[in-house]
DNA sequence: TGCTATCTATTGGCAGCCAATATATTGGCT
DNA sequence: AGCCAATATATTGGCTGCCAATAGATAGCA
């Protein structure tokens, strides 16, 4: 899988790995890398920007946790992120049918199968 | 449909409207309009250089042609062309299985419907 | 005489992800 | 005790690659 490939669509990615229930970012890595079975390995230098973005414009909320002496940041959905998420996945069955159909043209009318 | 969605795509999207035979730049960009249905509007600052770079790395070849005073530039697959084009359906269907699963996570197993 | 469609082409810009880098804790293995 | 991998957060600079803007030419129609 090229690096480059969740270009245009992290912000998805994030907003739905987050749907199920706050994490913060290193468990956001390790949660989209298993539901992809390892075909997307986010970095940091990739997601915290996007994080930090992302709670900019009020799509997550943040919070700090402390597990002993580690500190954690989890993040969590708010309703407009949520909002956002259902319109990422329309978008997201828009553009694949968009490239989709050019990439695989359906056969035309009265193609005998 | 955002603009900068066909990144990362251009190159297969140009290579599945040559497969079914040569086409010139302009024609290009109206076949890829009517194959996604209106939603991918291709610009020409996007696929003139991209066919040269293609050309130059031989996936496609041209050829001028005259239809009265209009010239045209027609290109084709060659060989390599077809195979690059095999290996990007390939890669559209992996890059598409990798962010739908994050996006619409399957049913955890043992989830009763 | 314009306006729209057809046709090719180049350049600068910039959005957005990534590599590299920095820092710190924790737990297991030897 | 010492080392290393995993866990955890964060920033910066850079580059890829598409797009907007621009330019120019022919053709047909109102």
């Amino acid at each position: 899988m090229r690096q480059d490939a969740v270009r245009g669509h992290l912000d998805g990615l994030l907003l739905a790995v987050l749907e199920q229930g706050p994490l913060h970012g290193y468990a956001i890595i390790t949660a989209v890398q298993e539901r992809s079975a390892g075909a997307l390995e986010l970095r940091t230098g990739t997601i915290y920007p996007a994080l930090n973005r992302l709670e900019r414009v009020g799509l997550l909320r943040s919070s700090w946790q402390s597990v002993g002496e580690r500190r954690r940041r989890c993040y969590e959905l708010t309703e407009a992120g949520q909002r956002t998420l259902a319109g990422e996945r329309t978008a997201w069955i828009e553009f694949t049918t968009a490239i989709g159909s050019v990439l695989n043209p359906a056969a035309p009318p009265g193609f005998a199968t």
